[in-house]
RNA sequence: GGUGACGUAGCCAAGUGGUAAGGCAGGGGCCUGCAAAGCCCUCAUUCGGCGGUUCGACUCCGCCCGUCACCUCCA
């Protein structure tokens, strides 16, 4: 039986104890990139988010089905293609490589299906047809129209009342024509220049929101347990989701929609136009490094708006290298005999308490301050007279617990050994130092980290590592 | 105008009725030939402000101040 977890449910906007529709298996639907750029930091904070639940859900003992969309046409993308003079397969393929790349410095695990909207044109077609024969669309100047008013629940999920969504400076900023501003655009007719498909809806191109609904029914079923984005999707495009997913079937859509707060930037809105907006490839090339890029956007709960600034980022390296730290201790230090000076109530403390701040709505800084309490108490015991081969044992399956969740754990596996030439020069420092030549000792120490080795003189002998 | 968040130490942040987790930064100390790593001590008599409820409130209620988000491009 997969252990329980409390989500907060927007539709329901209250925290909820998570049941899957069919127990122990969790299909999720995560909206994905638009894939007419490199992804920002605040999008890969969504991605990470979603990261965290599905990792979450399988360490919880859930088999986990998750899609995630990559949307490959809508007017981002057709507009940069045209830009270029590519065809759009030729555009939209550079950014599909190229989210994959980010995600995977990131150590995103991969979902199971990242369907293309371009690739489920059939299933968006035959999902209009659905709604058409259930009263739910018109046509108009060849492109076809969700009619709102058609659908009762509308709004269920934002909370907006639609009566009070009137025309205005902000209402209809596409060109097409609605009967109703609140309607909005299921398939667009075909304009020139522009990729079409001639289906039986006419010459033209799915609307924003259809896609979703299509893609993850098709891959899904027509109800699934978990739907995810950013709270920016909440209105319209999740609300849009709904009213054609449950237009067209008459069932519950989705049971569970989990929405990720934004981030800012040094406290401002994150935008091209204030200078603080940054991709992760911008974040690499000034040398900051994935797992502490990684580690500060999981460190606060996804329901809380996320300041990211370059002092957090500093902090979140710190965090990433204790762990490091810690775990080379553990592995250098010989075993104490016995129980040793950590008691193995530690450990379950520990797992007790991580386990229990994901499961309460993924409270990640509740879980990240575990692991460090987690790693005192492992540092104490190392100074008090060494941790038993047991504990030991038990502490490094626990952090490899952290790392399957949370994703955050350095590997300090191959570090330190196989470089002759390095453990030569480390050889002769400590030769010199026993005959208390530190002039050349420290040279030495001088001329390793001036190549990016760390030396660390323990009790149980010399040890190193690159620095980070 | 409508709807909804948030405001806890220098910074990030947990807690949400029982007397303030954790991390980073800072100060002092131990260890070390010196470092590195680690450990110890220290760092909010107080949780935006003012009232109220309560034996007791950061936690509940009211008002006020401030910041922010969404209201059909937006992760």
């Amino acid at each position: 039986m997969p252990r329980e977890i409390r989500l907060f449910n927007t539709l329901t906007r209250r925290v909820e104890t998570f049941r899957p529709l069919e127990p122990g298996r969790v299909r999720m639907y995560t909206c994905g990139p638009t894939v007419y750029n490199f992804v920002h930091i605040g999008n890969l904070r969504t991605f990470l988010f979603e990261d965290v639940l599905r990792r979450t859900l399988a360490a919880f003992g859930y088999r986990v089905t998750q899609v995630m969309n990559l949307t490959d046409i809508d007017d981002k993308t057709i507009k940069g293609a045209a830009a270029e003079g590519v065809t759009l397969r030729e555009f939209t393929d550079r950014y599909v490589e190229a989210f994959f790349a980010d995600i995977d410095a990131l150590r995103v695990q991969r979902a199971e299906h990242y369907p293309r909207a371009t690739e489920f044109i059939a299933h968006q077609v035959a999902l209009v047809r659905r709604l058409s024969e259930r009263g739910h669309t018109y046509v108009q100047d060849g492109s076809t129209y969700f009619r709102i008013a058609t659908f009762p629940g509308y709004g269920k999920l934002s909370g907006l009342d639609v009566n009070e969504v009137k025309a205005g400076a902000r209402v209809d900023a596409d060109e097409y024509e609605k009967e109703d501003v609140r309607d909005f655009v299921l398939w667009k007719a075909a304009k020139p220049g522009e990729p079409a498909w001639d289906t039986e809806l006419g010459l033209g191109r799915p609307g924003w929101h259809l896609e979703c609904s299509a893609m993850g029914m098709a891959l899904l079923g027509e109800s699934f347990d978990i739907h995810t984005g950013a709270v920016d999707n909440i209105f319209p495009h999740h609300e849009n989701e709904i009213a054609q997913s449950e237009g067209a079937t008459g069932r519950p859509f989705v049971h569970t929609w989990l929405h990720a707060e934004h981030l800012v930037v040094e406290g401002q809105k994150m935008a091209k136009s204030a200078g603080n907006f940054f991709t992760l490839r911008d974040l690499l090339a000034k040398g900051h490094s994935p797992l502490a890029i990684r580690y500060l956007l999981v460190s606060v709960p996804y329901r809380q708006k996320l300041n990211f600034t370059f002092d957090g980022l500093h902090a979140a390296a710190a965090g990433v290298e204790r762990i490091g730290n810690t775990l080379r201790r553990l592995a250098h230090t010989p075993a104490a005999a016995g129980e040793g000076a950590l008691p193995a109530a530690a450990v379950e403390e520990f797992l007790a308490e991580f386990d229990g701040a994901l499961a309460d709505d993924l409270n990640t800084a509740r879980a990240l301050a575990a692991v460090h309490t987690l790693l005192t108490r492992v540092n104490q015991a190392l100074d008090a007279g060494g941790i038993g081969e047991r504990i030991r044992a038990g502490v490094e399956a626990a952090l490899a617990r952290v790392d399957a969740v949370l994703g955050i754990v350095p590997s300090v596996e191959s570090e330190g050994a196989g470089d002759a030439e390095i453990d030569a020069l480390v050889a002769e420092r400590n030769a010199a130092r026993k005959a208390r030549d530190f002039g050349r000792a420290d040279a030495i120490r001088g001329e390793l980290t001036a190549r990016g080795i760390v030396l660390e003189d323990t009790p149980h002998g010399t040890v190193w590592h690159r620095s980070a």
